[in-house]
DNA sequence: CTACAAGCTCAACTTAACTTGAGGTCAAGG
DNA sequence: CCTTGACCTCAAGTTAAGTTGAGCTTGTAG
């Protein structure tokens, strides 16, 4: 058996539900980090589950790869992060999580209450240009499937 | 201006706040319909105004174009959807909905968990013991996000 | 000490959801 | 009649998030 203290990608990916190839990926993007053996092999350290358990379920509501990236980044690189540094990470994605759950609250009540109000006019619909900011930005695909 | 019962693609475009080349693709996708002039130009129906809300408020969420495609199947043609409609869609994406919205709380707690806890023994972090009591707990791959 | 499973790199392929562009048509104003 | 803008089709490009495969190295069980 492998040391406790020590991972093996092999063993990240049985762990963390997670292909091989997927934890190559966000180690190139970025998003969890290893150190090599002499045989040039990668050691994770016990924090990669934490952080891939996090990628997984931020995906699985709709958060990309980046935005992901973007929060990751608060938290320190080589020391064990404290308390302040979950507190930054926390309260930056807090809100957004907040918010999407209310959205998705809104959408599941709201066709509810699209029944209700049979909503004559999308005009008047209250779902409607809640979240139009995707409308304006970039070229290609905006958001990215994350079921599974 | 255009009569109230018919429009453009253009002007569906305008009010819909979606691209004239996304219209084409949602028509090419099934997801909408239109039927020619003379000049074989499409025209809509005004239903397609609250189909193409429903499927960019879906998309919001993070719903696919493939599963709304199904969702909408069960929508009529050509009319405007009724309180029974919209009854049968919205149980429809229920569940999914809920599941999205336990995930969103999975995450938002969890790392409400982790500013509780500090983090400053990775052991009692929360987070990381569910995933890996998870992985511990027997056959292969089990992941902290609720599975389908 | 030798299989062979597990790792490594890098490039190319995949899917979803569109956008962009080329090349051509149609409708209305001047 | 001519121009201009909105439409049309179809092909190819783009982005995100990976996967797949080839070719080569490492580590370990028998």
């Amino acid at each position: 058996m492998a040391p406790v203290t020590e991972l093996t990608v092999g063993q990240v990916a049985a762990r963390s539900g997670v292909a091989v190839s997927a934890l190559h990926f966000y180690e190139a993007r970025g998003l969890i980090r290893s150190h090599r053996t002499s045989g040039n092999q990668r050691r994770y350290g016990r924090d990669v589950l934490r952080r891939v358990a996090i990628i997984r379920i931020a995906q699985e509501v709709g958060i990309t790869l980046a935005e992901i990236g973007v929060a990751l980044e608060s938290l320190p690189e080589g020391r064990t992060p404290t308390r302040e540094d979950w507190n930054l990470l926390s309260t930056a994605w807090r809100d957004s999580l907040d918010q999407k759950i209310s959205q998705l609250k809104k959408l599941r009540d709201g066709l509810t209450d699209c029944i209700g109000c049979g909503c004559m006019s999308i005009d008047k619909c209250p779902l409607r240009n809640k979240g139009d900011r995707l409308a304006g930005e970039g070229t290609g695909a905006r958001r990215l499937l994350v079921e599974r």
